[in-house]
DNA sequence: ACAAAAGTGTTCTGTCTACACCCATGC
DNA sequence: GCATGGGTGTAGACAGAACACTTTTGT
């Protein structure tokens, strides 16, 4: 049987996805956003993203378009939500299936955002308004983050490879906004077991250094399957 | 400036929703299944769905679909996942924005399912296997299910205006696949201050019969605009 | 020696779990 | 009066919250 046979003759909407990208640095979230050199709304920050092409899926496309807008690469990518009203687009009928990325910002910084690039880091409390629909579509990304840093070890997506137990207690009361207490946080991500002591500390600072610590990502792949949840 | 200046030029998919709808009978967690009377997978069965029009957005979509496929209306709906791949469905690039929908099925028995209707209820044990990639879809809405039940009073929408605390423990222990007991379920529930007692119970049985309760939706919405988080 | 941040244990409190007996109803 | 399922309270275990002093390091 012929393919054609079975082609559908409907009215057709575009087809996006659109990636927020979270970093943490400095002891804020922040959001990668690109200026817009076109119209609609050009000028205005925008999130990167693009069309889908016949021969890729949505997570596909995200991914191809995280790396050639930024160069990123090897990140923690999800699905979000898929926007469609009628009207979010002035040039037409688009649906815009997003994606989060979380990126550990310490490798990229340099990339993205470098001479003249039109990309820039946003922290969360300071982005502008944004094209499109995309400051509804920013606070249902950060509504998930916060929601799912608690039962996923997602954290750790945003910091470097070794991170100390401050690092990873102020990620945490940034993302949930609130403060937590030194002693029990650490109490209780130790219980967990999957963090890696490597017995170094920060040095060069006018104060004790703290210890390196790195997440077991085996070990948690394997308790997972067993049944562990991650919770903090 | 013309809308037509910016009209995209890319090929594009075409867009569907489909509609996984829940139901809780007797005991069981069914789902609602259509026979395919045309290719492909025809006589095989799959979720009610069908293509976007350009009017209406996909919620507004997939509340029509399902009014026009099993007349029912006003309920529960919240959208899933979206579906992509590019062999998804063997007529050509379709993709799927998912969504599932909690019904009280002691109102809606009646419409689908009877007659020479081509709609079923399926105990989810008992699923056969599906056309085109709507076993994983059902695998993720009953992840959804599992997981939103516990943290957001969803239950009540798969039980009549009226139920009783045994009908809600039963529903808890269906949904999440574990038995709870009997005196802290309901001192939990009871806690929450979001159940209307009616003061009623069940006659015409031969033994004691169980008490009415409703939810409190007015209240719930109060509350939870305050801050408050319903969890069982 | 002092300023600055890291590291560490214990008590208290409230929540979750486990559990057994009486009650109402129809036959 | 008996079989069936509904309704109720309490004690022990456990986990979460609160909290203060010592250690390290650079200047």
């Amino acid at each position: 049987m012929e393919t054609k046979t079975y082609c559908y003759e409907y009215p057709r909407p575009a087809v996006t996805t659109d990636c927020i990208i979270f970093g943490f640095d400095e002891g804020e979230l922040k959001v990668l956003l690109i200026k817009r050199g076109i119209e609609p709304f050009i000028g205005k920050w925008a999130f990167p993203g693009g069309f889908l092409q016949m021969d890729e899926n949505s997570d596909q496309c995200a991914l191809r378009e995280l790396y050639e807008e930024t160069g990123v690469k090897n990140v923690f990518i999800e699905q979000l939500y898929t926007f469609s009203d009628v009207d979010r687009d002035p040039r037409g009928r688009v649906i815009t299936i997003s994606y989060y990325a979380l990126i550990k910002l310490s490798d990229y910084r340099l990339k993205a955002g470098d001479d003249a690039s039109n990309a820039e880091w946003f922290p969360i409390s300071k982005v502008p308004p944004l094209a499109f629909d995309h400051d509804r579509i920013l606070r249902i990304a950060i509504a998930r983050l916060r929601g799912k840093i608690r039962y996923q070890p997602i954290g750790f997506e945003l910091l470097p490879e070794k991170f100390t137990m401050p690092e990873l207690q102020s990620l945490y009361e940034t993302v949930l906004e609130m403060q937590l207490d030194r002693r029990n946080f650490r109490k209780k991500i130790l219980e967990t077991g999957l963090l890696i002591d490597h017995n170094e500390t920060v040095k060069g600072l006018p104060h004790k250094g703290a210890k390196y610590f790195s997440f077991d990502k085996k070990k948690y792949k394997e308790l997972s399957e067993k049944g562990f949840n991650f919770e903090i």
